[in-house]
DNA sequence: GGTCAAATTGAGCGATCACTCAATTTGTAA
DNA sequence: TTACAAATTGAGTGATCGCTCAATTTGACC
């Protein structure tokens, strides 16, 4: 009794997968489970385990991305719309996803060293997501919202730190009041930025 | 040829290689190459490849913790002890690390489900270790370091979480002197915490 | 209904996993 | 030297790993 796949929804439940269990814990018969796709049919469709993994890291960094936009364009302002992203739509607070962690963040300590082409890819999606907020800044400075002597570059890599440290918390945390707290000091940070060093 | 194993200088190699590799992606051949021990003496030694992982934490806990008492010794103030160790003892500023990132921070976001034992070893490391930065805090307040309206416990948490965020961040990044900045920065924001909000 | 390329199937490949235990070697003390 | 408990050895356990491919089923066109 063949079943014809969707690809798409297949990809999104690996994506699941890999998020909640990480790369090397989840094996092909988790994914076999969790996409109805048999092994053969999993690697005509996707190539190999390793594949399957960067495809899903680039539909979890399209789909942030477009969230990210989402938020931009219904603020009244440009730090407004990222801090609002912070608050309402990141995997950290918006409660959808399956963990309050970034993908990305959670690979990027899972998979340091091992497979090449993943690590690449990691690296790509990573610096490519780090160059956004930099130019999220920038448009800010342009705008008049950041002091001229700001440095977007440096408050991206900062940001980008900051949404880190958060993920850890929050998936270690019990207390989520005490999230909540610290998303919304994030969010704070970000709309008054420190003129401070 | 029978050789006799220093238990401890087995448990450091085992540390070093979860470490850097991770508990899924480490296995019993790495450990054996790594400790000279074979299958048989490391689990009479050690019970079992978790049970070797939970005493790596414990290990890895252990020693960061007499760093950081040391650099409390050695400063003028509790603030400027905390910043001390950040600056040169924490592995993300040590460089004598296998990895410049907390073993506790990138054993969370890696093991986070599947072994219990290790998951319940990880909670108690990491709350021992946010009380106390806690503890620290509330000394550096009780000494007048502090504004009374201070909390402590909130203190702990965001500079766990900014430690988490920096070790991230080291961990991806190329440009060594955007990390040498980013631990500056945060070394200077516990000297000087923000009174606001 | 007949034909055929494309998609799906799943048993099974060799490799490796964490782990065991009977056999051997060692250190100690009489 | 002998005796014996403790420590070490490493071949081997069954299970599972990522992955392959010949056989089967499917859907599109005539």
């Amino acid at each position: 009794m063949n079943v014809t796949h969707d690809k798409d929804a297949a990809l999104d439940a690996a994506l699941t997968l890999f998020w909640t269990k990480g790369y090397a814990s989840t094996s092909l018969k988790d994914l076999e489970r969790a996409t109805g796709m048999h092994p053969g049919s999993l690697y005509a469709a996707f190539g190999s385990k390793a594949k399957l993994y960067c495809l899903s890291l680039e539909r979890y960094t399209q789909a942030i991305s477009a969230a990210r936009e989402k938020a931009q364009e219904t603020s009244t302002s440009v730090l407004e719309g990222l801090a609002t992203f912070i608050e309402h739509a990141h995997p950290v607070s918006a409660g959808i996803a399956p963990l309050p962690v970034c993908f990305l963040v959670k690979a990027t300590l899972e998979t340091c060293q091992g497979n090449e082409a993943i690590d690449a890819k990691l690296s790509e999606l990573l610096n490519q997501n780090e160059m956004l907020f930099a130019d999220i800044y920038q448009d800010a400075a342009d705008k008049g919202e950041l002091p001229k002597s700001s440095d977007p570059k440096r408050l991206a890599r900062q940001l980008t730190a900051d949404l880190a440290g958060l993920c850890f918390y929050a998936l270690r945390a019990k207390d989520s009041s005490a999230i909540g707290g610290m998303i919304a000091d994030l969010a704070d940070r970000v709309r008054r930025p420190r003129l401070s060093d």
